[in-house]
DNA sequence: TATAATGATACTAATATAGTATCATTATAA
DNA sequence: TTATAATGATACTATATTAGTATCATTATA
């Protein structure tokens, strides 16, 4: 059971990288080499960041990628949303539902308080959060 | 993001129907048409279930299944366990480490904790505690 | 001794994840 | 004004995981 898949955990690696620029435009080229990704699944993954408004992208030479919005603005519930969609703990078992009335079921209770805590966890970890207290990139 | 798969899914199903029938083997043929799950899917499920000493198997005509020990030392968290492998939040984000330094390393901190808090939980639902309260299956 | 059950295990199908390739567009600077 | 260095869009392939099937062996019972 995974909460951050590959993409995901590209992408924060990339947004760290890219906060540290201050303002400097960082293409892709150089991000897959300092963080020895393969440069074309970063790139889609960027231009997914840039799609979805995390990340400003500038074409042609001297361009690259910048942060859409500081990094306390950026949160790492938007990042797995984005890439792995919505945190659902409880799909598959409640479709063909377990119980006949939602409201005296009790693992259905149990389990929606429990995702309620992982999200609202995930909404307080932002970009910023990650940056403080010396942590880095070092691979 | 999901956190319990069709197996589980299945499992739990059976294991509820099973705790009910009192001591009463039941064969997964019968089972399998009551939750309208493929038999030998959900022959394998129980096979496995055997196996890891949570039913207990009976062969030859009149054979079935029963419960191994008593519904509140059924515990969700090991039925993951069992189909799923252990609940891990953090898998990938760490291999290639994001921070040079685990204890200081905001991010690695947080998931931890939140990894804690959800194993917890579902250390604290036990397949007695979904039967309590009218729970029961109607599919 | 036929039969109704599970045990073991190998196989296939479907889906999700991971990664590649390529052509189009655009901005810059020589 | 044109070569070039960047991203945009998108279709493709490969791999892994999940879901499900098939089949033969074993065993207990009536």
């Amino acid at each position: 059971m995974q909460l951050i898949n590959r993409d995901t955990d590209y992408a924060i690696k990339a947004l760290m990288h890219i906060a540290k620029q201050n303002s400097e435009r960082i293409p892709v080229s150089e991000l897959a080499k300092i963080l020895e990704i393969p440069n074309p699944f970063l790139r889609k993954i960027l231009q997914i960041l840039n799609k979805r408004g995390v990340l400003n992208s500038y074409k042609g030479k001297g361009g690259g990628f910048l942060l859409a919005s500081s990094p306390d603005k950026i949160f790492l519930k938007d990042l797995i949303n984005i890439f792995q969609g919505p945190v659902k703990l409880n799909e598959c078992i409640f479709k063909k539902s377990i119980c006949p009335d939602i409201k005296i079921c009790a693992l259905r209770t149990r389990i929606d308080a429990l995702e309620k805590h992982v999200i609202s966890e995930l909404e307080s970890i932002t970009l910023a959060s990650l940056l403080e207290d010396g942590a880095s990139l070092h691979s």
